[in-house]
DNA sequence: CGCGAAGATGACGAAGTCATGACAGACGTC
DNA sequence: GACGTCTGTCATGACTTCGTCATCTTCGCG
């Protein structure tokens, strides 16, 4: 399976060299010029693996690094000219995964790059099952959902909201959650869009929706799918 | 919660100087000298990581890092004085999760065995954050409550001061605490809001709420939660 | 016993929170 | 381009929850 990086550099000329030697290593590559561009690729497409520079023309790499944590668990590594230990320690206390420095080594920065897919690839692996949470079957790949053996017809957002609700085993997740992983993060409109496809959805796998056993409200929190 | 590193290098003085450093940031730190004892001390007592140096007396540090894969997931960080990059790339393709170089500064190591941590402990937490006092199980992450198998429908105050209190394994806690950790900081208002909020919940929890056994009141202190 | 301080209790209004149905625009399909 | 479906927004109303207050009860102590 191929995998996609952004590349985020404000550099022409390094992100040339490193979309040449990554493509070469059999990645897809998109890239960012700057932290604002970055966000908006990020939310259009998620990567793989973010490779992200220190110093861009808009903002601070670290600032970047952490609005990126605050939605997303994607994987970050930092990739800058910057040796010192203090940036190091303040790169991965930003939430990267890995920090190295310019000038670099293709295949030392390629090698990073599978040595943490790998590590991260099982946690999204997971979703590749099949979820059972009650009476329901949730073929993640399938994109489908069937009780006993009626196949549930749901839409593209009820299914993701179910499916990231089922992952999420009796947890409560909130309002924000659901956007971020449904949505994406870069939707800033009504969270109460997330209440309307709750009702929509449970419209559709409870046995009586006014008085839900499944998909159930946590008043003040969020909502949260039990058996 | 405190981490478990296991320290696999020949010497001991390196072992030491790794060891206080890493002692100072609150790990437990078990010593392995060479490939052998490494993994015996691996069956024996497994690690949350293990720092693995590259020169050992009786085998290669590569083939020792493949072994450990073969057995086991547990992350690997690779600490050597080999700096050239197809050590670092054989490293992570051994099954390296990081690679740093000596002379090394102990504040990115544990930079980055905590960056490693947090990519790999949500897997291992993926199981019960449940408190139990007396018959009271609460579920902290799904927000949920239950005395055998009724579930008690506490609201969001309510739920995070037992939760508190639940933490606090049976010791006072002032209302000024409390206050802090259920309201924030941020909170001004008046401190018979604990007392209201306490009663409520003994409502719900306590069989006499009249005569509390559970949610006892500390008089002139605060409250606290007994089995 | 009698006192004062601390806590318990019940009531209330205000604010917060959700469920629900309707609607219009976006989207995709034919 | 016409149709139906999906999606996001909104207004409404019911219901919860919260913080405050006034009053009553209990406790500890002299």
């Amino acid at each position: 399976m191929t995998h996609s990086l952004l590349l985020v550099d404000d550099e022409p000329r390094i992100r040339r060299v490193l979309r040449l030697a990554l493509e070469d290593e059999g990645y897809q590559i998109a890239e960012a010029a700057n932290g604002y561009d970055a966000m908006a690729a990020l939310r259009r497409e998620p990567p793989d693996v973010v490779l992200l520079d220190l110093m861009l023309p808009d903002r601070d790499g670290f600032s970047v690094c952490r609005e990126i944590r605050r939605a997303s668990d994607v994987p970050v590594i930092m990739v800058t000219a910057r040796t010192d230990s203090h940036d190091v320690v303040a790169g991965l206390e930003a939430g990267a995964d890995d920090y190295v420095t310019k000038p670099l080594v293709a295949k030392e920065l390629s090698a990073r790059i599978r040595a943490l897919l790998r590590r991260v690839e099982p946690a999204n692996a997971r979703q590749s099952e099949v979820l059972v949470v009650g009476d329901l079957r949730i073929d993640v790949l399938g994109y489908e959902v069937t009780r006993g053996d009626t196949v549930l017809s749901l839409t593209r957002t009820e299914f993701k909201l179910l499916a990231e609700l089922a992952g999420a085993e009796g947890k409560v997740l909130s309002r924000e959650q659901l956007l971020s992983k449904v949505w994406g993060y870069g939707y800033f409109g009504d969270s109460r869009i997330v209440d309307v496809h709750i009702r929509r959805l449970r419209l559709k796998i409870e046995h009586d929706p006014a008085s839900p056993t499944h998909l159930v409200t946590a008043r003040g929190l969020g909502y949260r799918l039990v058996s």
